[in-house]
DNA sequence: CACTCTTTAATGGTCAGACCATTATGAAAA
DNA sequence: TTTTCATAATGGTCTGACCATTAAAGAGTG
């Protein structure tokens, strides 16, 4: 096969790419350029497939990637069409999701991730937060006592991460404690969990006590305190579940 | 509208939910419990669309979909089929690309992240790292020395970070930060680019020194040194891009 | 038998054209 | 003016077809 005779022994490296995945590049390119931007919208399906010169469903299945990776939402009807999105973090937890389910990542590495997250963040929080969000961290905790459901207060508890991860004024911190939080979600169960939830309310307000107080190390560590007798919790409950 | 003389003031919230996202939601439920697992194989297109009873064309927005998820790979040809792939964190930096491309997270941002993150690692690395790691930083930075294109080298750099994260034992740093890497790939250009990088990989050797002597704070301080440097170039030439 | 070439069938990728459901808009009616 | 209804635009889905690639079975050859 390799021996031509020809004077020209290498070839192009001619690689088949799929329509959907060049469509999909080009759309990507005009955003990181800043000639698409959020709240743009992109022509109609037919008349891009025109444009791209592929067929309808070629195209579709681009924007049906696009969409999925939550760069533009498909909205249907009259002066429908395909928008481009704000950014939101949420497929960045879904793709961590997914790493989880697909991959071997154990329990461990997950609680230690998160605990070590949650050290800087507490650190900056501490330095940055304004009263404005030691305020909503204290109206959601008061708000915690109230809910009835254990998934209404679990829902709490993420929103108060959030905030506290929002007071670093870093929004990358933001969307790492969110996907951990997420993932964790999965393996919080069990019968004794309300009671360990009512429990970690007051550790909350201890905590934002600290921040006021600039006390970074005891904030610190009333965080490890309060994530650790979390993850016994997740642990103890992981196991009961294999062996169930 | 709601002035229904009904007795029944609330309907069912129903709700249209497309096609292909119940397809996905399916799969991926198979996949959470286990049913479905790397490197299995889902039935052909046309028998799936048979099985979920719907078009092949709704049905191959969904495998795109999840495709493009990096949850299944498609493979063409005879005995070809759509594949369970094994977890790869590709897609968690694609998306955390996306996220910054769309949005407006600073450049500050992601260097204080980094930074941030590098911190943990290093003290980690430090406590973990075998000397097999280590043997494998100094040859990286070994090769660094010998590559002569400034693309290589950053991709050297890149493997030198991979390596390190992986040293901590536990995968999710190593995501985290493959994902700030790649973002700030895009920033890391300009002439003076060439001599900084030279500069740096004696930088490399020093931190395997103080990690094998378990030193911690050495190690963190000279990361946090080695980055700073990293991190002022970047942001010199980002100005300089928004200036030209 | 061993090896090479050809054929064949399975499968994803693409295309073309159609119909349906939803939605905004404007015209018609009250 | 307000309500109602027809209309057109648009995404979602369906059907059926053809192409390109690939692995495996079969045919031919030494």
């Amino acid at each position: 096969m390799a021996s031509s005779p020809s004077p020209k022994p290498s070839f192009a490296p001619i690689k088949t790419r799929r329509a959907f995945e060049v469509i999909c590049e080009q759309i990507r390119e005009q955003l990181a350029a800043g000639t698409l931007k959020a709240g743009d919208k992109l022509p109609a399906e037919r008349e891009l497939a025109v444009e791209f010169q592929v067929s309808r469903s070629a195209l579709r299945e681009a924007l049906r990637s696009l969409e999925v990776a939550g760069i533009i939402r498909n909205v249907k009807g009259a002066k429908g069409g395909a928008f481009v999105q704000t950014a939101e973090p949420d497929r960045i937890v879904q793709a961590m999701q997914d790493y989880v389910h697909l991959g071997d990542i154990s329990l461990g590495e997950l609680t230690e991730a998160r605990l070590a997250l949650q050290d800087i963040i507490v650190r900056l929080a501490c330095a940055r937060a304004t009263e404005t969000d030691l305020a909503e961290l204290e109206a959601i905790a008061e708000r915690t006592k109230r809910e009835s459901s254990v998934e209404a207060r679990y829902a709490c508890a993420v929103e108060y991460y959030a905030v506290l991860a929002r007071a670093t004024k870093n929004r990358i911190f933001g969307i790492f404690v969110d996907s951990l939080s997420t993932i964790l979600h999965e393996f919080v169960r069990g019968p004794d969990y309300e009671t360990l939830q009512q429990s970690l309310i007051e550790s909350r307000f201890k905590l934002v006590r600290h921040l006021r107080a600039k006390d970074e190390e005891a904030a610190v560590a009333e965080m490890r305190k309060h994530l650790e007798r979390v993850h016994r919790h997740v642990r103890k409950n992981s196991k009961a579940a294999a062996k169930g």
